[in-house]
DNA sequence: AGCACGCCGACT
DNA sequence: GTCGGCGTGCTC
């Protein structure tokens, strides 16, 4: 008998790119056991290594065939659509196929054997609290330990430490004195036992959502493949359109994917989706345990956790059927991966949705261009509008305050007069406000204080950007000219660089309004896991008066007791050097808007800028989503930026900046090479270029960025140069990242 | 990633 | 003559 059989593996090797199968012999022990979707262990060369079955074949197609060694695992770890989209991913954004499988089927691999999990249990009853108390006065925090655990029962050592406040030392100690009882529990966690499900009495829907959920629901009946771009201000009430269209899919028994930014994935949200959908609900994000994420990742794969809601990676869930996809806060630039396989979870979701025909709905107050431009009259999406708040609330008040003015009129510090005023306001009346400011913005910004000029690249409309040795340079075509002392515009001397930190806005502030109380939130104190959560807690409760932060203030922050939030200076995002930097300007904007005015009392708003007359600025303090389009799509249009194009970028990095630099310029001339004789679009490909963040860390970095209206021609280039270099960069201590639709050229 | 093969300089 | 430098190239 010579019918052996030979099965198709793609071998984990890190380092090596390639799509390219190894045949392996499967020993008589293992016919009939190894399956589609094994994992095995093989020799490849000498080292032994895991690999995944993706395939059988009865001949060999090379002489010398190894046999396998043995089963990885004894279960299939993915099906043939997993294997199908690892490959789409792995082909779109240029990156191995194994990479890819490996993201897709992440949750299994780190899945950890069965370890049991402790969980924390008060071993004193609620009634015995009071006599606890008049025993223990001078020990506040051990009973506050025993509250949190009373309220949360089942918690873990450390989810209890920081949802109290204290250390993981005192729960210990705790334990040990037996106020505590630990329960090592069984392998099936449910980290969100502590909901119940309550079959809510469904609320009323406004006339708006009634539309959005019909529109929806219809397209779900019809079961064909739709994309809904659903515009809905802040306050419109979009999640309740989403749970509704949810119940729908379910009722034709297929499954629902929703996914929201990882900031907006809050315990409250959770509680939503699991008072409306109980243990049909799977929960994913990123701050589970390896084992938890297992565990929701196995009811998801057999049926029982028909819904799911996650963040950017749960796109990629074993969702059998997914009829229904939400992407909330769609313009999110968190959906989009920053390593390896670098994808955009919207297009991962358009993909799937049109392979198995579901609806895919992307909501947003702020949509991104890329988006809205298809949800035009006459575009591939259906356009859904929200345009007003469901109780009736208006939007806060914005003003802008120009900055050119206060330092004409000799105030050259932080802070406007009439910020300071408003603060002193609040303050008088107990009222709390927001102080945000960009700290991403570069220090080598340069602006004239006089009359708001920002000098940008006269070839690509980009902001330029200080370096050292006095000149200024383009970020993304290399462009440098010598500095200018004096404004080209007003002739002025008062040209300023900007990079203003949330410390010094700290120590200003309170210089500025003695006796403030000031709490500061940004990367340097929400490093600690849950300090982020202390600090929002902490001033909710009303022990500040002033919440001064960066990005992370700006986004779904429900705090009704803010009347006021003040922006430092608007100017720091919306130029930054980015084709995009307009547009996160405005979504930036339009969120901070959104975080006042929630409570009874009506908001307002104060935004500081050198460049009050810009549209990103002026539509956000109208409130005007379709002005900012218009102008921004027409710039786009003018450029040949995306929306109208693909973007590719390259970034090469290593130790040597000599090194990188000239490995950088070869590849440019090989992508010159690639890209001529190719009839059809033009190419465009600048750099290399110092990437704006030009040493992360100890390596430095320079960038290639190449774009095309006919992606088609883009990807000829790509593929011919991933063929030429095996997708490697060559040379060693040079290391390469593509980056397919890059949401920053940064 | 590893590990071979391979083609040039300085050593017992 | 050989040991070993690390530049290309392959691993079923």
């Amino acid at each position: 008998m010579n019918n052996k059989l030979y099965a198709d593996v793609l071998v984990e090797v890190p380092g090596l790119f390639t799509d390219h199968t190894y045949q392996y012999q499967v020993p008589l022990k293992l016919v009939g056991i190894v399956q589609f979707g094994n994992r095995v262990k093989v020799y490849f060369g000498k080292q032994k290594v895991t690999g995944f079955v993706v395939g059988f074949s009865e001949k060999k197609a090379v002489e010398e065939v190894k046999e396998i060694l043995d089963l990885a695992d004894e279960r299939p770890l993915f099906r043939e659509d997993q294997l199908a989209l690892a490959r789409w991913l792995a082909d779109y954004y240029f990156c191995s196929t194994v990479k890819a499988l490996q993201s897709v089927i992440a949750p299994v691999l780190k899945r950890t054997v069965s370890r049991s999990v402790e969980r924390i249990y008060s071993a004193v009853r609620p009634e015995q609290l009071p006599a606890l108390r008049e025993q223990m006065p001078r020990s506040p925090k051990r009973l506050a330990v025993l509250e949190t655990a009373l309220q949360h029962p089942g918690l873990r050592k450390r989810e209890l430490a920081t949802a109290t406040g204290v250390s993981i030392y005192l729960v210990n100690q705790l334990c040990a004195g037996g106020m505590l009882r630990v329960e090592t529990d069984l392998p099936t966690r449910d980290p969100y036992s502590q909901y119940k499900f309550i079959n809510q009495a469904p609320v009323g829907l406004t006339g708006e959502q009634n539309r959005a959920v019909q529109d929806i629901a219809a397209a779900l009946q019809q079961g064909g493949h739709r994309v809904f771009m659903l515009h809905g201000v802040t306050g419109s009430g979009k999640t309740e359109v989403y749970l509704r269209c949810i119940e729908q899919v379910l009722h034709t028994g297929r499954q629902a994917i929703t996914l929201v930014p990882e900031i907006a994935l809050t315990p409250q949200m959770v509680r939503l989706y699991k008072a409306r959908f109980g243990r049909d609900v799977a929960v994913l994000h990123s701050r589970m345990s390896d084992g938890e994420r297992y565990d929701e990742w196995s009811r998801i794969e057999n049926g029982r956790a028909p819904v799911v809601l996650g963040v950017r990676s749960a796109i990629l869930a074993p969702v059998p059927d997914p009829g229904l996809i939400i992407i909330d806060e769609e313009h999110e630039p968190s959906y989009k991966q920053e390593e390896a396989p670098r994808y955009h979870a919207r297009a991962v979701a358009l993909y799937r949705t049109q392979k198995c025909r579901g609806v895919l709905v992307l909501g947003s107050a702020t949509p991104s261009l890329e988006s809205y431009c298809r949800a035009l009259p006459g575009g591939e999406y259906s356009l859904i509008n929200m345009p007003n708040r469901i109780n009736g609330k208006s939007m806060p008040n914005v003003q802008l305050v120009d900055m050119r003015r206060e330092v004409q009129s000799g105030n050259s510090g932080i802070f406007s007069l009439i910020l300071l005023q408003k603060l002193r306001e609040k303050l008088h009346n107990k009222e709390q406000a927001i102080i945000f400011l960009n700290r991403r913005g570069f220090k080598t910004l340069v602006v004239c204080r006089e009359c708001g000029l920002v000098l940008k690249c006269p070839r690509c409309e980009i902001s330029l950007t200080y370096h050292t040795d006095g000149r200024l340079r383009c970020h993304y075509c290399n462009y440098r000219v010598q500095a200018p002392k004096h404004c080209p515009d007003c002739g002025s001397s008062q040209v300023g660089y900007f990079g203003t930190g949330t410390q010094r806005v700290e120590l200003e502030l309170a210089a500025a309004l003695p006796g403030v109380r000031i709490l500061r939130m940004d990367a340097d104190t929400t490093s600690r896991k849950g300090s982020h959560e202390q600090i929002l807690a902490a001033y909710s409760n009303g022990e500040a008066d002033i919440l001064v932060g960066t990005q992370m203030v700006a986004k779904g922050l429900d705090l009704p007791g803010v009347t006021l939030v003040g922006v430092i200076n608007a100017d720091s995002t919306l130029h930054m050097p980015d084709f995009r930097a307009g547009e996160r300007t405005f979504q930036l904007l339009a969120q901070v808007a959104g975080r006042t005015g929630r409570g009874d009392k009506t908001g307002e708003v104060l935004i500081q800028t050198y460049t009050p007359e810009h549209y990103a600025v002026q539509a956000a303090s109208r409130h005007n989503y379709l002005a900012f389009f218009q102008q921004e799509i027409a710039m786009r249009k003018e450029m040949g930026y995306p929306p109208f194009a693909k973007m590719v970028r390259l970034i090469l990095y290593g130790r040597d900046d000599a090194v990188v630099q000239q490995a950088a310029e070869k590849i440019r001339a090989h992508l010159d090479r690639f890209a001529v004789g190719l009839s059809g679009g033009k190419i465009m490909i600048v750099g290399p270029a110092p990437a704006p963040l030009s040493r992360l860390k100890e390596d430095y970095r320079w960038h290639i960025i190449l774009w095309s209206a006919d992606y088609r021609q883009l990807r000829l280039v790509m593929e011919r140069f991933c063929q030429a270099t095996g997708g490697v960069a060559p040379g060693k201590e040079l290391k390469m990242s593509i980056n397919v639709d890059p949401m920053y050229i940064m």
